[in-house]
DNA sequence: CCGCCGAGCTAATACGTATTAGCATCTATG
DNA sequence: CATAGATGCTAATACGTATTAGCTCGGCGG
């Protein structure tokens, strides 16, 4: 209690082993140049002293002196242990874990960033960025304005999710919407349907846009395409406008959206998907209960979080081993709710 | 992509205010102590300069130099982010992370904590503990030694859990299992049961010392209070040991074991609680499928994680704000697995 | 005119590591 | 024997901040 005893330091050790301080460090740091030699005796002595004293360098000084940490950020736009377990963002997490302790890397959670403008920043006054070697960015929607500051900065960094260019690319792993919704698109077609409709959020998020495009990539041999904003109306409101217009199979982005749509549906005396298929564009952001097993695509989060690591570690060495911006394929999941229309219904 | 633009230190904002460095860090930390004085205007200058810039204190530098970082450390010893999602340790996790958010502090996981003798250690090679201002705990067992080299240290640090003095007094937020089970065996007397059985699992842990200890000293009034070990056989021997001595009520250490001896137990045609009553000590460990609401106390998870980080934070500041070891009370469950003895059936 | 004081700032240093230029010492070579 | 090169190490410095001793300058009492 009385003498807060001292920190172990490289000197102390030196003392010990009777050298200088730098070799202390050259032998921690097993370098081994042409241009810098340690005599074996005398590397064998300084790590019997290290060994003895149980010594370990100190993180703050080492990453001062411009190494490396093994220490990831990961800035997460919501609360990063969520009460709702079943939530979005938890398997990016163990991914990005897993993969951080095979790396050897421990986990810096940025949680303290204040909200300004009803966002969480990453920028903010005291930020602890600069104490991991990288960071991880998780949210649906990552503000660009911050992303230019990091590719300014020279800060290495991953976005979970594909984001477009912001003075500069954007290195991230993300899901390939697109074409798992294009797959889904050219399903339907193939199963009879002439007349799609798409069902989204009115976000203008990157993985909103690129789920659009998949849709209107594959849809282009349809007889109808429409697209509709679920923010409209309620669901009834939306089942309305979609019997009007002779919809037979709807693609919704929003996995809640397409649980509200199939029980306003079902109200109406409508079957799914006898009389209307509904096909989702994702995993539930938010727990929903329901029983249907609907048709869509799985998005490969766990993986995405792993990989995100690997890319990140590729970004902070400068080796951009592997490319920096990656795509993982969505597994196609054969719920029960995409049918064939019936060819006796002229729902025009 | 050409110079990584030098990143803006204290020396820039001071050149460009015209002071020096040391004014700037004045300036930062608001300084206002009689000793050291700076003009208004000075001082608006240079706050001028830093919004401007867009300045933050390197916190690297910033640690090194002796002060705080704001990062509460968390050591594991399993994954943080688990794929059971009913975890046991999830619940700490959350309220942890509330907490520190409340707080402004980032949570450092120290998951690269190599493996060695089948446990995760907290002291290797290289451990970042130093990059944190303190850290917390979290494991069924800690290791005796590594809390005696905490203490050695001097290093700031919180138990999730009580635990015993290590070369002084450890510091913990942990649950008061000896009064609830003390609580649940009261209630078992009222009832009318007079021969208790006790089933542990056998470890060593504070924990369990706790349990048991209550159990002992709320039982002195019952006719017999025996203990077993849940490993000494399977749910069925179990079963006929507690039956051959007439066991009314049994006080099961582990949940699992708990709906394993529940099912056993009606596997035989035994009623529970008519036959038997089953009151568990403590909230499952790991995901164990169950219909039955059993009789016993709930661990105030979240809370001892909040609790945890107020307590890291008296510690790191030295204040001692509120004790640094708490015990706090957990609910009782009133479930329906504790009934009333039959007293037709003298079952000794 | 001297000494003193307070206000407002700066110079210097510490924190613990990594890196680099360069100093001895020894060996081989002409 | 002078010199060149290799070998093995150290002195010095940088990283960016916090802290403290002390400097300057002006005013004021004696």
């Amino acid at each position: 209690m009385s003498t807060p005893p001292r920190r172990v330091t490289q000197r102390d050790i030196a003392r010990m082993a009777g050298v200088s301080q730098a070799t202390v460090s050259l032998v921690l740091n097993n370098r081994t140049d042409a241009e810098v030699r340690i005599a074996p005796e005398t590397r064998d002595r300084v790590l019997r002293v290290i060994a003895e004293t149980g010594y370990a360098a100190d993180p703050v000084a080492r990453r001062l002196a411009s190494r490396f940490n093994r220490i990831i950020g990961v800035f997460t736009y919501e609360p990063a242990f969520p009460s709702g377990s079943r939530d979005f963002f938890h398997p990016f997490l163990l991914g990005i874990e897993e993969y951080a302790e095979r790396f050897g890397c421990d986990l810096l959670l940025l949680t303290s960033a204040p909200v300004v403008d009803g966002r969480r920043r990453i920028f903010h006054q005291d930020n602890r960025l600069r104490l991991a070697d990288g960071c991880i960015l998780l949210g649906r929607e990552i503000d660009g304005a911050e992303l230019h500051r990091l590719n300014r900065d020279g800060y290495p960094y991953v976005a979970v999710g594909r984001r477009d260019d912001a003075g500069g690319p954007v290195p991230y792993v993300g899901a390939d919407y697109a074409s798992a919704v294009a797959r889904l698109v050219e399903g339907a077609l193939r199963r009879g349907h002439r007349r799609l409709t798409y069902v989204s959020m009115g976000t203008t998020a990157e993985s909103s846009e690129d789920r659009l495009h998949g849709f209107r990539a594959a849809a282009t041999t349809a007889e109808s395409a429409g697209q509709m904003s679920a923010l409209a109306g309620d669901a009834d409101t939306t089942i309305d406008t979609l019997l009007a217009d002779g919809t037979t199979v709807v693609f919704v982005e929003d996995f809640a959206t397409a649980v509200a749509l199939e029980s306003a549906a079902r109200r109406r005396g409508l079957t799914v998907p006898g009389d209307l298929s509904i096909v989702t564009l994702g995993d539930p952001t938010v727990p929903v209960p329901t029983d249907i097993a609907f048709t869509g695509f799985r998005i490969p989060r766990e993986e995405m979080g792993r990989q995100s690591v690997e890319v990140l570690t590729g970004v902070i060495d400068g080796s951009a081993a592997g490319l920096q911006q990656r795509l993982l394929a969505c597994e196609l999941v054969e719920g029960i709710t995409l049918g064939t229309p019936d060819p006796a219904v002229d729902r025009r």
